[in-house]
DNA sequence: CTGAAAGCGCTTACAG
DNA sequence: CTGAAAGCGCTTACAG
């Protein structure tokens, strides 16, 4: 004997009262109930998942897919697990569990989502590394299950998504760059169909376009979004005819290999050339010199992001109301050391 | 008309038929089995995994449990998604899926893992971040599932385990720094109850006796693992009255802060102090100087947890017999700039 | 080789 | 307020 009947036995009533008692339905005897949650505590009773699922039609859980190829493990894991606290603080509100569900560089992304997504493992999904092109979104919108991407893709706004503020960040890096002078800025992108690349492309664009500036292909940089893509990055940028006087890098750890490059050269960020970061993170604010970047709380991301996966979701739409989200998430200019130049360079 | 049933009559067999022949039972028409298979990939017909993990009485399941909290996220979440794609690969070959259970930092981890335990949601557990006194080591001990800790407790060897070469990197270490005529080496250890700490400091005390060196207390620093514990630890050892020469940090992430502190003073690692980091990463190699390290391939480590924990289960130890694993894993010296002091300090 | 049936551990209408 | 029973979607002895 065991699971629910063992408990049900030892205190000698029927099952059906154990989980009324445990499920805090209504219709059950207070005293009842306190003997149920005494015993249940005592001989450390938990309901089967496969048991309570297979009954319910859902799973309380959500899942969160990552992928854990070696060069995305790098990056966005960071991210990712920033994130999680905030999700569980949303979900925990409802007893949702949330499992995060990794990927592995041997697996099609869009098969392992079919394989797991099939199996009813869970009742909503978070996408991350949106792609520009994403059969992932189309998989989910087709299945009907709940879920949200964080990163637009080019699907539109035909579902969730919340994404960072590429075109704010864009703006204000290139104005801030303009006012020093600037007028050869690169950026770099990563070198993958990652929706954000083409995002801030374009905010870029628009941002030179909007300063008379014009648009250089040579200043758009393909590289690895890791130390030694911007080392990379630095070494090209180096290596041109007309050298660039700034850069944004499109993930902060590019900084790192960045400077050793400059410094192999004998040059300095922020002295020698203007260098702005992305995401504030630890390691720019003990970088010398510090990194301008963009804040932001991945925990309040988080729960936004929880919130609005709930909102789709039929039993908790009514307590969140939002619709189907489409979000900018803004961020927040952090001046470092890195594009202070003493003096402005002449045009 | 759902799941198995509906593929059963779209093919006009029983459903016992159609479960056979997509398990790969022996007893079926091969004609048959072509015919389920085919279907299946056509309805895209999943096995759901309540029913399935209910009747099996096994969900096919690995769990790797991590902490979601603030300081844990910065630093272990690199290692352990490094981890994850040498533990699918060895995970896929016996169709067994991973998922990551995050224990938020509102939550006890014990009664996190009770949950997740009691609750059946996997057939097997890897944890992570092994405490000196451990909990949920025992916990999982008295619930006779198959687990595997990355990290030694002080349980001993009662359980399976895998954890780093402390030992040979803290020998390995002191001698290199002693041969450059040090005799006043820091080292840094987390402030929390973490079993690294236990093992590294011990470490550290037999490799200094070995020398004939004395142990002095003030040069244990406690020390956050993470850029600002870098910071601080360096800001320590300047203040002393008697200033150590060298100090081994125990996670590599601190160099930056600890860099950035040494640049404060005008003061560089390797002229002015030696520092030797712990684990290799691609931060490490392309700071300025690059960091004395140990590398260790986080995949084969991947693949060593999972096969020992395989080797604990009862379906999978004829495979890998390698019994209750208790193992050392072995780490390479890396040698970066960092302590390379070009004119030995005299004694 | 195939089908009919039992049963995994729950939750929840339904009776009483 | 409680119990008996049905049934969620599978897999697997058991008959044939």
């Amino acid at each position: 004997m065991k699971g629910i009947r063992r408990l049900a036995q030892h205190l000698n009533i029927s099952i059906g009262t154990v989980s009324r008692a445990l499920n805090g339905k209504p219709d059950v005897n207070e005293d009842t109930r306190r003997r149920v949650l005494a015993a249940a505590v005592e001989l450390g009773y938990m309901p089967n998942q496969a048991g309570r699922a297979l009954r319910r039609g859902s799973t309380s859980v959500i899942g969160l897919m990552i992928e854990t190829s070696p060069e995305t493990a790098a990056n966005s894991d960071n991210f990712v697990v920033g994130l999680m606290d905030g999700l569980q603080s949303v979900l925990a509100r409802h007893e949702l569990d949330l499992i995060v569900l990794p990927c592995s560089s041997d697996e099609d992304p869009g098969n392992y989502l079919q394989r797991i997504v099939g199996r009813r493992l869970v009742d909503g999904m978070i996408l991350t590394s949106t792609q520009h092109r994403d059969t992932r979104v189309d998989f989910l919108a087709r299945s009907k299950i709940p879920f949200i991407s964080l990163g637009r893709s080019d699907a539109g706004d035909t579902h969730p998504w919340i994404d960072l503020d590429f075109e704010g960040v864009a703006n204000r890096a290139v104005d801030r760059l303009v006012t020093q002078s600037h007028h050869r800025i690169a950026i770099t992108i990563p070198p993958t169909d990652i929706n954000l690349g083409y995002v801030f492309l374009d905010a870029y664009k628009a941002a030179l376009e909007r300063h008379g500036l014009p648009f250089d292909p040579e200043l758009v940089i393909r590289a690895k979004t890791s130390e030694q893509g911007g080392y990379l990055a630095a070494d090209q940028m180096l290596n041109m005819p007309e050298r660039p006087t700034a850069v944004m890098l499109i993930y902060e750890l590019m900084a790192i290999g960045f400077y050793r490059r400059l410094s192999e050269a004998s040059l300095q960020a922020g002295t020698d050339i203007a260098v702005v970061g992305f995401r504030e993170s630890p390691q720019s604010r003990f970088l010398s010199p510090t990194l301008t970047c963009f804040r932001l709380s991945l925990r309040d991301l988080g729960i936004a992001v929880a919130e609005s996966l709930l909102a789709t979701m039929p039993e908790y739409q009514a307590q969140y109301p939002l619709g189907e989200v489409h979000m900018i998430w803004p961020m927040e200019l952090v001046e470092g050391e890195s594009d202070a130049l003493p003096t402005a360079a002449p045009t």
